[in-house]
DNA sequence: AAAACATTGTGAAAGTCTTGACAAAGGTTT
DNA sequence: AAACCTTTGTCAAGACTTTCACAATGTTTT
């Protein structure tokens, strides 16, 4: 837990950060200074010292940042060294899509089952994760942990279930369904608007 | 075109306004305030004021906005008043999930098509969508205008794909592969990086 | 048709975020 | 082991974004 407020753009470039380092350790790069990972990710080398020095002196001055150590502490910071619980809620194409990611289980996200209205219509069932009719999700979370459930289910649905879901002592909330979640203060929702982003894209091809 | 220049920050704003509205009028509301719109999103009436007036004075003193023009105001701001023909590389589950996403029609986004290396194994075709080999994307690139195309494939194959979308005349890009798509600067590029909000969510959970 | 009311549009203030600049600190070379 | 080189950590300036506050203007009521 911080005590200094992190602002939340900064938070944003965390993940960023981690894919760009992750690439570069993957490549056998071992050390890598503010100025070179800044032309990489084409933002300034003041911010990338910045942003890291918020969470503590990772570099060493003349000699730069170790990439190996810098993935460790920036998964420190974003939770991954600790293991996360998951279930997907909706068992359709995206629902399915998100379950069969791969490399979330490097990061200790542990997709454990999906739920779904008409389960028996489920045509693959993906990494043989099984698929449990929504009915049994009250049963589920009595006898399992779950820290996030990701929502893909349509909007009209997402409310009730997410209500369900709380009381059945989840916090975490990936959300894709076409609303903003609302839920009480201590429940963490994270609203994922897949439209919003093709419209900023519509908006850079019309005004280009 | 704008010859003011806007913000991202406001950008990013726009289809958010625009799923309220419409959510508004589907519930038969005529006008809005934006104090009322300003409760209902959980930002300042001001920043909705502001925002808008960027664009256009679109509000009436005294009145408010005026529901279903301020939605098609929007819209011609976002491009929605024009059509897009829309191709998707990659028929997983996740290009089969944005390929059958509802709704893009009612805005002017026209899926057409989909690419795949193995076009047989698509298990059920999306909406009656056609599902193309790879290897007839230079041939239907002549053949057929596209305005953007969704690439949901391994990142290895992201680029090459990239280059050949791009030769034939593609400029929007929305790129769901795990790398910062990086094309010639009229091309217009909006990568979505789902994991990195999942590890938003982590954070919060971690810090709360 | 006048008075009272509501609400926008907008300039300026306050707040937040990003960038620039450089002293301090450690690495590297000779 | 001294001199030189590199690069961080950090403070302050600059840029950008949000919020405040209110005059202007149109709406509604009487």
């Amino acid at each position: 837990m911080e005590n200094r407020a992190i602002s939340q753009a900064v938070i944003k470039r965390l993940p960023r950060y981690m894919r760009y380092l992750t690439e570069l350790r993957s490549q056998g790069v071992e050390r890598i200074s503010s100025q070179e990972l800044s032309e990489k990710m084409k933002v300034t080398a003041s911010q990338i010292r910045q942003d890291l020095n918020l969470f503590g002196g990772f570099g060493q001055q003349g000699y730069g940042y170790n990439v190996g150590n810098l993935i460790r502490e920036i998964g420190v910071i974003l939770g991954l060294d600790q293991s996360h619980d998951i279930i997907v809620i909706g068992a359709g194409n995206l629902g399915r899509a998100l379950a069969g990611y791969a490399n979330f289980e490097n990061r200790g996200l542990f997709i454990r089952a999906l739920f779904d209205i008409a389960p028996e219509n489920t045509v693959s069932n993906v990494r043989g994760l099984p698929v449990y009719s929504m009915e049994h999700l009250p049963e589920y979370l009595k006898n399992n942990r779950v820290d996030i459930a990701v929502l893909t289910i349509p909007k009209t649905a997402a409310l009730s279930v997410a209500q369900i879901l709380y009381d059945g002592g989840v916090r975490g909330f990936w959300n894709f369904a076409h609303l903003d979640l609302a839920l009480p203060d201590d429940a963490y929702v994270e609203n994922v608007h897949l439209s919003d982003s093709l419209m900023q894209l519509t908006y850079r091809l019309k005004h280009k």
